[in-house]
Parts: structure tokens; C-alpha cells; sequence
RNA sequence: GCCUGGGUGGCGGAACUGGUAGACGCAAGGGACUUAAAAUCCCUCGGAGCAUAGCUCUGUACGAGUUCAAUUCUCGUCCCAGGUACCA
């Protein structure tokens, strides 16, 4: 045996034999139990990572956990290969989103292969390969058969300059980040999942799913945002010009005849509200900038420029949530007014950007006494205030010195009738009798919005649908699947999708009419499709007529265990979810969650440095000391960034080979877990990486020492009354402990950094022991069975070091692959004497031992009677004394 | 802004259901072995103070509160991270 753990030798050997074997080859087996182990695929940029390697490795350990605990283990592996990094990739290197995709894959394979990790290669899949995206047209089609799917308008983010579409992580600072020219908002049809046909069940299950993380299904939940209220019909105001009279020159009358015929349709607005107790304090109407009404109803009045020039502000600014809270609420009078229901108050009519045309119906009663948002846009546009709710308990509040919204629970006032009543009583009543008056009724409304899908983007799967000027939409025949997308494509420099452009591939014939000059959709999918079912796609990823065999989904499916980053908590784990209602409704499963358990790691993190000169910086290219950093490439300072998730776009990465090249893939696994719980993120930093170095070759030399004096004892694993001597059965009874340690925290919370301090511990115990040639036969014996099951606990995490130790050790039965896991012995567990702590006033002050089957007033007597207690309470009253039982007492005088 | 988490020594972290704060490891300092180095082994290691075999006070982001007892529960504040619907 060498005198150290060699991983370049012993690794490499390894891993050729389990390949060789097909060890972790997964089949269909009926007589044993699944376990369907999957971690999120990545996207492949490049290299891999610490996130990966940290959440690959957690992974592969409770795969090789479950796996020696007999189950049949399914462990895949595979890349989530479309996506905008390609693309730009391509235009920055000159390269073919194809070659660079394929050349990425093939690298982080290799550095997946040598970390040891126990896929199953046979079942890899590429997403952007035909025969995975052919399917997800086919489901498409059948979507779209269904009517699962629509195209609506939409809006995108445009660069005028570069002609071209731009994703929110292009936009910096409203700007285009290639080009810098402001962004602009452009209309698109789009095509839609109805995901929100599914809102209420998503919501409904959220709550059973025990198996997920509580935060995740609570931002699920918050997501989906499902709130109960009122849809309200305001009146709106016809001027007195609609009345019959006779000057045919009366311009606003042409104007208001104008708008009767072409645009309102019904002279009522509707909003959603979840307060309609407040409907009496509403002073004021706003509705989102593009609601139908806002031109319609500005026209012809003196307000038409100032909203149309709102209005098309607005629509110039980004949309996304983050971005619309931060610009300041602003809104502009549309020159009409509508009628409160509730007491015929005329309410101003305001367009403002606040309000959201996707949520509710696009327009908000304004009741600014007791909403801050309402109140704040009052206070700018000095609009009436009128309180209809004092909360009890509190001064009378008044208009004219309220400086904040007051959202609270009391009672009704300048109600009316409902004067007096609580408020959660009135939303009720209040609801009632407008529904008697069918101007309103009790509605739910959702947060959560239609899914959008198209993308004009190139390196992606193309929507299956051709677009005839005869026919309108038309679905590709499933005979034509898949729709390939053209490789022989160049990427514009403006960062655009070529598809269009390329006649070859545009231009169709209409499949229902045969029109030669029809034209095929060239926009191509989310890549958040291809990651909602691609797990469904591993049960069979070869099935060559079907999106998947349904006897072998049947039998993998769901997912036992999914483990990925905790930045998927809500789009793709909603997505999935709902991937699979859609399936279910076609009939396809006959499930509907697709994961039992899920563990969301935490982020690996790391500052980001940007150079003014050459932009971000990967960390080996500046050099940093003292806080400060300088480029290496032109020496000028870098600017150290806040400490954010690794992405190679922010290239804040560190690349694991540097490790793996010094320590190995064993060490690095096992530094991975040790650094901390997975569920917690981690702030990369690699200082304790020697210590993991040092422990397993503290193992390695334990394993020597043990297999060179006990070559004729067996390892003992009888109960622990059969020991005689004291260091024998304190290290059997910690080994029994320890086994138990690891076992829970694998089994309970995946905490293996625990898991790895208590196995530490029994090495230290071992190392604290004479134990040498001359050490009795029992000691020797305990020892062997320390060491077979430091092997045994290590070996789901240091895999190839257990396999070299466990063959070094003589083991004949196989490779430790393929041994069951450690179990421990209940009467080995326990001690004979215990340590109670003494309090006095809930200050420590002294400590003793005593037999573990003392009653609690031995206990008491025992602390009471302690030379350094009697110290303490000499002279006072005992007032009480609490004895919590085999741990704890504690005095109070 | 909103939703969700988190904040414990010089550092990563531990502490079951409210019951010894700092397990395990890193770094640092001291020592042993060695011609030397590496490796290995031993000791010290939150802070402050003192009459220094030890003892006392203090300490889990900050400020209040509940309790015999709070890192753990409640309220408020600050900071950090993830998500925010076209990054994946």
C-alpha cells in the first residue's frame, strides 16, 4: 500500500472500471423498488463550475446512498443545449451556435466523466438534437389542437439601432447592452400557453407537496398570487353633449358619436378589486395605459395629446416587474369621468402606469384613504380623499392630516346604509347588493399570466405552424415532424435571428389549401420548454416513435429526489408542473407532479470584477490584493463587484479543474459538502480544501495501520456487553453512533457536512487509542470494524478512494459499489453515564456525571449537593428549580 | 418596489422540539521529530478583565419583548443573496 492516497492513479482506474461494467446502468426491474435520482441539467456554456460540481456531487451521493441501499437507482444525465449564450457566443467568436454548443458539451462531459459522478451516459440526451425537439413540436400540435395554446399581441424589448430584439438581460439601464441606444417596447403576435387554466390546481397542490421545501411552494403560491374580490361596473359619464340638441357643429358631439360607433362597446369599466368595503371612498378611476378606453375616451377632449404623449412614454419603457415598480407612479387625466355605483360621486377617469393591463381587468378604483399607492398618486394629483374605514382602537382619521394610507380592519363610515358595519362584513353585503343591481359580482383574479413561448431567436426549436394568407394559421402535419432548424445559418452581427431571412427555410406550402406563398413561423420556443419535460424524456430517451414509452415512465415516474439550484424555485418548477397537467389532460401519464422530493441548493457565489477597459473578468485575469484589483491584460484597476450567483456571463466562475489537477475528484466532492449544508449558499473560497486532504489520508494510513496488525482478526460486530475492555467498547459504541449520525443526516436533510464532522470524530477517536501490534485481539477486532465502516460511510462521497482501500483491504465480494450500507446496533448506541449541566439563574456554574438511569431527584439532589452550586445558593431562597431530564438543571434564587 | 431566504470567532460552519454557544475543519501562534524541508504528531486559539492550577463579566447583525432559560419564539430596524415572467 502506498504511504498516501494517490487520486491521479487510483481515479482514472476506477472510473474506467465502473464504465467498463456498466455499473450504473439503469433498467426496467419490476421486482425492486425505483429510485428516480436527477439533478437539473445544465446549460452547456463552456465548463463547468463550482454550482455544478457542488450540486452534481450532492446528488451523486444519494444516488450511491440509495443505490447500496437496494434500490433500483435512475441517474441521468444530459444538456438543457438551447438558449441565448450560444448565439452570442457564435457572433463574438464566429462560430455556429451548433459547433460551439456540441464543443461545450463534449468538454463539460469529460470534466463530469472525471469527477467520478455515477450517470447512466447511456441515457444522455441533447435538447437541441431533432429527436428530442420533434417531440415538442408533436406536443405542441396537440396543444394546439386542444386549444392549449394561442397567439395574442405582446410586447418586447427592441433596439431600434441594431433592428433587433433584445432579452431583459440585454437591457442595461434601458439601454441595449451591445449598442447602447435606449430600448424601446414593439408589439409582436405571440404565441401563449394557457398555463392560467391550471392556476387554481397548481395553487391547490402547492399545499401537497411535502416533499418540497416550504419556501419554495410558499413563492409558488405567492406567484400564482390567487386573491378573492369584486369585478365593480363603473358608469361612465356621457356629457351632456350625447343628449339630443341640434348644433351639428357641437364638435365634441361628432367626436363622442365617433367613439359610440367605432370603440366602446359598452359604457361601463370594470375593475377587479379585493376591497370592495372601500367602494364608497373610491374618488378616482385609473386604467393602465393600454386599456382600450384610454384613447377612446381621451379623444376629442383637450386631454387627448397630453395622454396620447403618455401613453406612448409608457409604452417606450421596459415591462418587466422589477423594472415598472421602479419607475415613479405617475398618470395623466383622460378628460372623462365615471359614476361610483355606491353613492353617484363623479370620479376623474386617470390613465397611470401603475396600473397593469395583465392583472385584473386593467383598471383600479382608486380609494386613496386606505391604499398607500392610491394615496401617494392623490397627494401628487390633489385628488379627494374620503375615509371609509376607521379602524377601532384609534384616533378618527381625517383626510386633511393623514400622511399614509390606512389599510387597516375597523368599521364603515361615509357608507351609507353600511355605515357602522365591519369591514370584512361589508365586502360581503356590499358585493351582494351590487350583483342584485348586476353592476358587479365576486370574482378571483390571478397573478400568475399566460405563459409566452415565442422567442425570435435562432438556437432554438422552431413553433411547427405556417402562416397562409389563405388559411391563416395552419398546423404543420405530424408526417412533417420535426421541423429541423437550418444548420447552414449565419448569425447576424446585431445579434438577430436569421431565420427570417432564410427564404429556404420561410417559405412553405400552405399544408391545408397548397398555397406555394405561404410562410412558416420563424420564431422558435422558450428554452424553459425544452427543460418541462426533458425528465419524462430520460425514462426512454432512444423511444424513436413517441415522446416516451409509457411503461417506462410508468415505472420511473415521478422523480424520487430532484436537486438543483434554488434561482429555479419558481419559472422552471412551475413550468414543469405545469408541463405536466398538460400531459395528464392529453392523456399521456396518469400523474400529475412530476417531483416527490425536492432539495433547492443554494447558490455558489462570487464577486464579480469588471475591467473599463475588456468588460468582465474571469477571476484568474486580475490580480487582487489588499481589496484592490488590477487587470491583468492593461493594468488598469478593476472594480470588484457585489458577490453574486457564478455565471459565465458575469464570468465569476471558478473552474473546478485547478482543484481536481491538485486534489482529485474525491477530495473535491468531499470539500464540496464539507463547506457547508447544500441548502445554504456559499460564498466560494477553497482555503479549507487541504484539511479534506489531510483527513482522507489520515483514513488512508488508519486503513494501513489497521489491515497490517489485524491481518487474522475478523472485525467484531457483536453486542457491545460482550466487550470487556474500555477502549474497545467506547470506540465500538462511537462507531455505532457515528454510523447512526450519517445515516440521519443523509437521510434526514442531506446535511453531509455533519455527516462528514462525525466520521472525522471516529478517525479522531481511533487515532486517540493505543493501538498498535501489541493491542489486544478486542481492540483490534473493534478497530477493523471502525475502519470497514469509515470506508463503508465515505464511500458514497469519496467513491474511488473507497474502492482502492475496500480492494486493498482483501474485500472479495464485489466492489464497494454494490455493498449495502452500514446499519448500526441499537444496545451498541448507548452510554452508561451522562453529563448534566447546572444553572443557577440560567447561568452555567457547574457540570457532573452521573448513571444514565438516575431519576430526576437523584438528579436534583446531586446538583443541589455540588460543592460550586452549594457556593452559589448559600444563604438564599431557592425560589424553583427545574430539572430538564438527563441533561439539565437549573436553579432559581 | 414586491415575493422568498439568510446574518454565529480571523474564515467555512455546529448546536435535536427553547436547555452547556463555537462540534468538525481551515488559518494563525507555540512546541516535538528532522542536518534541513516536506509530511506527521502535541498544545493554544470569541472578546475583555482579574487577586491567573483558576475565576468573573461579556458575546450569535442591531433594538425591544416573552420565558426559570432565547442563536432558536414575537415585533421593529439594518445589511446580504435568490427570484421578479426573454439569463438559464
Amino acid at each position: 500500500m502506498d504511504d498516501r492516497y494517490n487520486p491521479e492513479k487510483v481515479e482514472s482506474r476506477w472510473q474506467e472500471y465502473w464504465e467498463k461494467n456498466r455499473i450504473f446502468r439503469a433498467s426496467e426491474d419490476e421486482s425492486k423498488k425505483k429510485y428516480y435520482l436527477l439533478e437539473m441539467f445544465p446549460y452547456p456554456s463552456g465548463k463547468i463550475h463550482m454550482g455544478h460540481v457542488r450540486n452534481y456531487t450532492i446528488g451523486d451521493v444519494v444516488a450511491r446512498y440509495k443505490r447500496m441501499n437496494g434500490y433500483n437507482v435512475l441517474h441521468p444525465m444530459g444538456w438543457d443545449a438551447f438558449g441565448m449564450p450560444a448565439e452570442n457566443a457564435a457572433i463574438d467568436n464566429k462560430t455556429h451556435p451548433a459547433t460551439w454548443t456540441y464543443q461545450n458539451i463534449s468538454t463539460m462531459k469529460g470534466q463530469l466523466k472525471r469527477m467520478g459522478f455515477s450517470y447512466d451516459w447511456e441515457r444522455e440526451v441533447a435538447t437541441c438534437k431533432p429527436d428530442y425537439y420533434r417531440w415538442e413540436q408533436w406536443l405542441f400540435l396537440k396543444m394546439l389542437e386542444k386549444d392549449m395554446v394561442y397567439r395574442k399581441e405582446s410586447y418586447v424589448n427592441w433596439c431600434e439601432h441594431c433592428q433587433t430584439v433584445l432579452a431583459n438581460e440585454q437591457v442595461e439601464d434601458d439601454s441595449c447592452w451591445r449598442c447602447g441606444e435606449m430600448v424601446q417596447q414593439k408589439k409582436l403576435f405571440q404565441w401563449f400557453f394557457r398555463i392560467t387554466d391550471y392556476a387554481e390546481d397548481l395553487l391547490i397542490h402547492c399545499d401537497k407537496l411535502p416533499g418540497w421545501p416550504e419556501k419554495v411552494t410558499l413563492m409558488q403560491k405567492n406567484w400564482i398570487g390567487k386573491s378573492t374580490g369584486s369585478e365593480i361596473s363603473f358608469k361612465i359619464e356621457t356629457d351632456a353633449c350625447n343628449a339630443p340638441c341640434n348644433d351639428t357643429s357641437c364638435k365634441s358631439k361628432e367626436s363622442n358619436k365617433d367613439i359610440n360607433k367605432t370603440q366602446i362597446k359598452e359604457d361601463y369599466i370594470k375593475v377587479f378589486t379585493t376591497r370592495p368595503d372601500t367602494l364608497f371612498g373610491a374618488t378616482f378611476m385609473c386604467l393602465a395605459p393600454e386599456h382600450p378606453l384610454v384613447e377612446s375616451l381621451s379623444k376629442g377632449t383637450e386631454q387627448e395629446s397630453a395622454v396620447a404623449a403618455f401613453v406612448d412614454k409608457i409604452s417606450k419603457q421596459e415591462r418587466s416587474s422589477s423594472s415598472i415598480e421602479k419607475y415613479e407612479k405617475e398618470g395623466v387625466f383622460v378628460g372623462a369621468w365615471c359614476i361610483n355605483p355606491a353613492n353617484g360621486r363623479r370620479m376623474p377617469i386617470y390613465t397611470a402606469n401603475f396600473a397593469l393591463m395583465e392583472y385584473g381587468t386593467g383598471a383600479v378604483m382608486s380609494v386613496p384613504a386606505h391604499d398607500q399607492r392610491d394615496f401617494d398618486f392623490a397627494k401628487k394629483y390633489n385628488l379627494d380623499i374620503v375615509v371609509v374605514i376607521q379602524p377601532k382602537d384609534r384616533e378618527t382619521l381625517d383626510p386633511s392630516t393623514m400622511i399614509e394610507a390606512c389599510p387597516d380592519p375597523g368599521v364603515l363610515v361615509n357608507s351609507g346604509k353600511y355605515n357602522g358595519m365591519d369591514n370584512f362584513e361589508a365586502m360581503d353585503k356590499i358585493t351582494s347588493w351590487l350583483e342584485k343591481e348586476g353592476l358587479g359580482k365576486k370574482t378571483i383574479s390571478f397573478r400568475l399570466r399566460d405563459w409566452g413561448i415565442s422567442r425570435q431567436r435562432y438556437w432554438g426549436t422552431p413553433i411547427p405552424v405556417i402562416h397562409c394568407e389563405s388559411c391563416g394559421v395552419v398546423p404543420v402535419p405530424e408526417s412533417d415532424l420535426p421541423i429541423t432548424l437550418p444548420e447552414d445559418a449565419h448569425l447576424l452581427d446585431n445579434g438577430g435571428s436569421p431565420l427570417p431571412t432564410l427564404d429556404f427555410f420561410k417559405q412553405a406550402a400552405c399544408p391545408k389549401c397548397g398555397r406555394t406563398d405561404a410562410k412558416r413561423d420563424t420564431d422558435t420556443m422558450d428554452t424553459f420548454v425544452e427543460s418541462s419535460w426533458y425528465f419524462v424524456r430520460y425514462c426512454s430517451p432512444h423511444c424513436s416513435n413517441a415522446m416516451f414509452d409509457k411503461d417506462a415512465v410508468k415505472y420511473w415516474m415521478p422523480v424520487d429526489q430532484y436537486i438543483g439550484g434554488v434561482e429555479h424555485a419558481i419559472l422552471h418548477l412551475l413550468y414543469s408542473r405545469y408541463f405536466m397537467r398538460v400531459l395528464n389532460t392529453l392523456g399521456l401519464i396518469d400523474f400529475k407532479e412530476p417531483f416527490t422530493n425536492l432539495l433547492t441548493q443554494g447558490m455558489v457565489l462570487k464577486e464579480t470584477l469588471k475591467c473599463p477597459e475588456h468588460g468582465y473578468l474571469f477571476p484568474e485575469e486580475a490580480k487582487i490584493s489588499d481589496g484592490k484589483a488590477s487587470c491583468t491584460k492593461c493594468g488598469k484597476d478593476v472594480e470588484i463587484g457585489r458577490v453574486i450567483k457564478m455565471s459565465k456571463s458575469k464570468k465569476n466562475v471558478i473552474d473546478p479543474n485547478d482543484l481536481l489537477n491538485k486534489y482529485g475528484a474525491d477530495i473535491t466532492r468531499l470539500f464540496c459538502l464539507f463547506a457547508s449544508p447544500p441548502e445554504k449558499g456559499l460564498e466560494w473560497n477553497d482555503d479549507g480544501v487541504e484539511g479534506c486532504y489531510r483527513f482522507i489520508n489520515r483514513v488512508w494510513r488508519l486503513a494501513a495501520l489497521c489491515m497490517d496488525i489485524a491481518k487474522d482478526v475478523k472485525a467484531y460486530n457483536g453486542p457491545l456487553a460482550e466487550l470487556s475492555y474500555s477502549d474497545a467498547k467506547k470506540l465500538y459504541t462511537k462507531a455505532h453512533q457515528t454510523i447512526k449520525k450519517v445515516t440521519d443526516d443523509i437521510e434526514g436533510s442531506f446535511h453531509f457536512n455533519t455527516a462528514i464532522s462525525a466520521v472525522m470524530e471516529l478517525v479522531n477517536a481511533m487515532y486517540s487509542i493505543e493501538l498498535n501490534a501489541a493491542s489486544s485481539e478486542e481492540v483490534k477486532s473493534v478497530a477493523l470494524f471502525c475502519i470497514e465502516h469509515i470506508i463503508l460511510l465515505l464511500s458514497p462521497i469519496v467513491p474511488h478512494f473507497a474502492e482502492e482501500v475496500w480492494e486493498l483491504m482483501g474485500k472479495k465480494s464485489g466492489t464497494i459499489t454494490e455493498q449495502s450500507w452500514s446499519s448500526y446496533r441499537e444496545d451498541a448506541l448507548v452510554t452508561d453515564e451522562i453529563l448534566v449541566v447546572v444553572q443557577i439563574n440560567g447561568k452555567l456554574r457547574s457540570k457532573f456525571a452521573i448513571d444514565a438511569n438516575s431519576s430526576d431527584e437523584l438528579i436534583q439532589k446531586t446538583a443541589l449537593a455540588d460543592e460550586v452550586v452549594q457556593k452559589y445558593i448559600e444563604g438564599k431562597d431557592i425560589k424553583k428549580v427545574i430539572v430538564v431530564k438527563k441533561k439539565l438543571v437549573n436553579i432559581v434564587v
